[in-house]
DNA sequence: CGATCATTTCAACTATTATAGAAATATCGA
DNA sequence: TCGATATTTCTATAATAGTTGAAATGATCG
């Protein structure tokens, strides 16, 4: 994950409806949600959901699959662990902290 | 941290300049820089320095204080504690991760 | 196939963000 | 105090982001 990646990840999150509609994903697992719910929880419109949600999908930290009619969207764990890895090993000039032994210690999910 | 000012820092970070500064602030350590000295490292004027640091600042995420004629930010690794914990501990629905013990395990400079 | 449902794309507008240069503020050294 | 240095604030401008409603796309069901 280089820089320009962590900007757009960063980015994606940094918006109330988009960090909200992340945190959901999270809790809501695998199984993800559909874009509706989410615009629905979220009490936004469709068209802003959908732009939203793009966002994130660019950064890479939620997938997409179609079920039918709906599209359900889920959070990629492996990107979140990606973001904070990056945030975390290059801190106090690469010597002294642990990041790998960090990130290895951290439960799949996230 | 509540989310607003999760979503105050994650956009303080969310920019090349600032997520460049804030790196070389965290590996300057305690120490420090001058603003002078980001602005040169960064290659941008001065008033666009000011303009970057001060929304890190704001955010929380770096502290300052005058040593001379020269203005010292350095990283405050409290805040990114803050930051990484806010993001890891509503994931899975709050029951699966052990977010206490993973920040616990982090060394204190970050 | 045609109607319907779910989502995305488009268009238009408003608000925020990033930039550079000039002026203002604050500190230090002679 | 005066001149030099360091940083911030102000001003103006260009670019990007967020919002909504309408139209378009894609998939399902009868």
């Amino acid at each position: 994950m280089n820089s320009s990646a962590v900007v757009r990840a960063l980015g994606a999150l940094a918006q109330d409806h988009r960090l909200a509609a992340y945190r959901l994903l999270v809790q809501a697992g695998p199984d993800g949600m559909a874009a509706g719910t989410l615009a629905e929880a979220l009490e936004i419109a469709p068209s802003s959901l959908s732009f939203h949600i793009a966002q994130l999908a660019n950064a890479g930290l939620v997938t997409q699959r179609r079920n039918g009619r709906s599209i359900l969207y889920a959070a990629d764990y492996a990107a979140m662990n990606a973001l904070m890895g990056f945030l975390t090993e290059n801190c106090c000039g690469g010597g002294v902290c642990a990041p790998a032994e960090l990130v290895r210690q951290t439960p799949e999910c996230c």
